[in-house]
DNA sequence: CTATTAATTTCAGTTTGCAAAATAAAAAAT
DNA sequence: ATTTTTTATTTTGCAAACTGAAATTAATAG
């Protein structure tokens, strides 16, 4: 079930651990995401690290190249020991292709990836700051695909699954988007409606869920079965990995971090209520403080992310009124991730933001900081990283839902979700 | 996997629902779970209930029948339709025992328990409110299960497993006491120092938890897959259920909600850091702010629960300071339940807490304010319910504990634990 | 006493996997 | 140029866990 890992992450892409306890997937399944996983493997290795019989790797490997999911290479280096030398598998790429969409307010973007999570094609289409029906999103989605498909050349035939991430609240399970901020009515059904459209599956998941999925998937959550992640943008939103699975609220709510209260009677934040940590902390946070601090001309002229921009300028030139903000944000997000740990104990968080993130003032003293304010008995120190992520990750972790569906569908079989 | 419930909880004890996702427990044990859970049931019933071939019911409640687990009993009632009658499975009671121990400040308690989960005999030894050794604390643990085992009349060979429960940082799967505030040393290895003693293994986990477990086993969250346990007493402590299965984080920590910070620079908690919710609300603030508040007389020599005794009736008699003490608490109570709700989204958060519970003042309004607190776009509203608990609890969540350690050894034959 | 109904048992597969023997393919030794 | 050694894969026989359908059992209704 859980095999050992080398340091060096390889290459292929998806979880490189499986929970100690769900060991319960076929082996079939389990030799799939192994060679995904790791890019390629012989039998020989597949029997080893799964700990299974060699007979079954046969049979298996034999029934999934057949299948046209798995096939045979060419080992690159030359055998350096005696005996048969192995023969290496890897997954066929053109046996499945899928897209990830993301959907956000300044653009949209989608990329198409092989079925072993490379990206064949990207595309992306602008996006207004105004709520849309519905109707309107689906003539952007309708855009996006046409474009990313033209880009790698192919029909829409040859997609088995698509992955959407958007922002609000949205239900994965049941497949609705309860609430989202770009969406004038809530409770839609997109998956139905995208299966008339183009007769494919679509999977959903709020944007947040999408980055985590990333970093498990790509990122520096592969070798993890436990890891946070926190993200700071216009409002903090957060993602977690629990024994090697996403986690999701009952109902598809939860981990909302940007609206735990820190401070009784605190700053009012957009929600409605006040001393959510979003309030301190969110963009939007910051470029209030910003106009409100710095004589800011002609506030109302000026974009959000413009502001900012000068805010962090002012701030390394050494402006004190600027760095004030900054420092007091900075306590708050300390708070945040100390109560991160206390209440959840993964053994990493990775904090992520905007370009703006990377050149966050004080950001050691801040994780230091969260560090102290947790207990001091904790066996452990949680690691705290930081990351700033390109534009693609969000979409690139909608590929890797879409991913996932099939591994259930096309490797071991089962109906799996509603779609 | 998931089988319909009547609203009607049945005799019988454990979790009703096994989780959607991980039902690959084998028959053999679902079988078990869902007769024990169901306090008896007929095969037909079963067959039903599990979606199962009626021929493997008969084949493996033969062999459970066979290996003294379960056995046939007479229906009470009489058939009521035509056709072959059903005939009544239960298990065993004397199939197996096992002790469930709570150890605390104030007293230990132990509860000898048979295979039904059923109560057979209860013990306590009073406990000092000081940290003793490992030695000294096993000590005490003899005399609890001497005590416990005469009253049952029992000889310590009938017992299969015992689950313990005390304050600290337990890490279950690694079976260490990592702290805790009863003992002097750190890093206690009970479970093997145990097995020396008496033969038999011990789980062991933190209070809460034990808590959390015996909700889940004998109380209200028998019907549910996801739900939340706050605690109040001296400390403020938290437990969850998250899919059936209890939360526990990576490293067996996680869930320290009494010292998530509600506050910058806020009140001074006994972990020595400031604005920690337990600071504001645990029985130590509260004796603490009464201290002050009130015109305590000599308060060194008053005990702590007297103090606070004292605080409540007040309160009741509608003295304004006391009022305001609690009134105060009431908010941050809020806030906690408030910020468990946007982070867990648990359709139910059970608050718990120990005989001053059930007259805290204001409770309608401080579960309603939590509720305001938090996102309106909720789906469905988070049931808040209230539990005074009796004193038997703990030590009945520690027996399940045992018992689920014997469900995985003896019904499935899976090595399962350290111990 | 017979038909009907419903619960349980029996029995012949099917699927999943394992263990061990057999076979294949290469390097090293003769 | 063989033969040996070594390592990778394949074959084969078998066991465990279930299922589905037919057979059997035990009641009630007429």
């Amino acid at each position: 079930m859980n095999y050992t890992v080398n340091q060096i992450i390889p290459m292929g892409c998806g979880p490189l651990l499986t929970s100690i306890k769900g060991g319960d997937t076929p082996l079939r399944q389990q030799i799939f995401e192994y060679v995904r996983s790791h890019g390629s493997a012989a039998r020989a290795e597949i029997t080893q690290a799964l700990d299974i019989s060699a007979g079954s790797v046969t049979t298996l490997t034999a029934d999934l190249i057949s299948e046209g999911v798995l096939q045979e290479i060419e080992d690159t280096r030359r055998a350096t020991s005696r005996g048969r030398p192995r023969v290496a598998l890897r997954i066929v790429p053109q046996a499945a292709y899928v897209i990830g969409i993301k959907l956000a307010f300044n653009k949209h973007s989608a990329i198409l990836a092989d079925f072993t999570g490379n990206i064949v094609a990207t595309a992306n289409v602008p996006s207004d700051a105004k709520r849309r029906s519905t109707a309107t999103l689906f003539q952007e989605i309708d855009a996006l695909i046409a474009l990313v498909l033209s880009d790698a050349d192919k029909p829409i035939s040859e997609i088995k699954a698509v992955g959407l991430g958007l922002p609000g609240i949205i239900d994965h399970d049941r497949a609705t988007v309860t609430w989202s901020s770009l969406l004038i009515e809530g409770d839609q059904d997109l998956p139905t409606e995208f299966r008339h459209r183009y007769g494919v599956p679509l999977f959903i998941d709020n944007d947040t869920n999408m980055l985590t999925l990333a970093e498990q998937w790509f990122g520096e959550g592969r070798d993890k079965t436990d890891f946070a992640v926190v993200t700071i943008e216009n409002g903090v939103g957060m993602g977690l990995v629990s024994d090697g699975q996403l986690y999701r609220g009952s109902n598809g709510m939860g981990l909302e971090l940007g609206h735990t209260k820190v401070q009784i009677d605190g700053a009012l934040c957009r929600c409605g209520q006040r001393g959510c940590l979003e309030a301190y902390l969110g963009a939007y946070a910051l470029t209030r403080e910003a106009i409100t601090a710095l004589d800011v001309t002609d506030a109302a002229a000026l974009k959000n992310d413009d502001i900012l921009e000068t805010l962090l300028d002012k701030a390394k030139a050494g402006d004190r009124a600027a760095l004030a903000i900054f420092k007091s944000a900075g306590r708050y997000l300390s708070v945040g991730l100390a109560n991160v740990i206390q209440l959840f104990d993964p053994p990493l968080i990775i904090v992520a933001g905007d370009r703006m993130q990377h050149e966050y003032p004080y950001v050691e003293a801040i994780f230091k900081d969260a560090q102290d304010m947790t207990l001091s008995t904790r066996s452990k120190p949680c690691q705290i990283h930081i990351r700033a992520w390109d534009d693609r990750v969000w979409a690139r972790g909608a590929t890797a839902l879409a991913l996932s569906f099939l591994t259930e569908t096309k490797i071991s079989g089962h109906a799996g979700a509603t779609a």
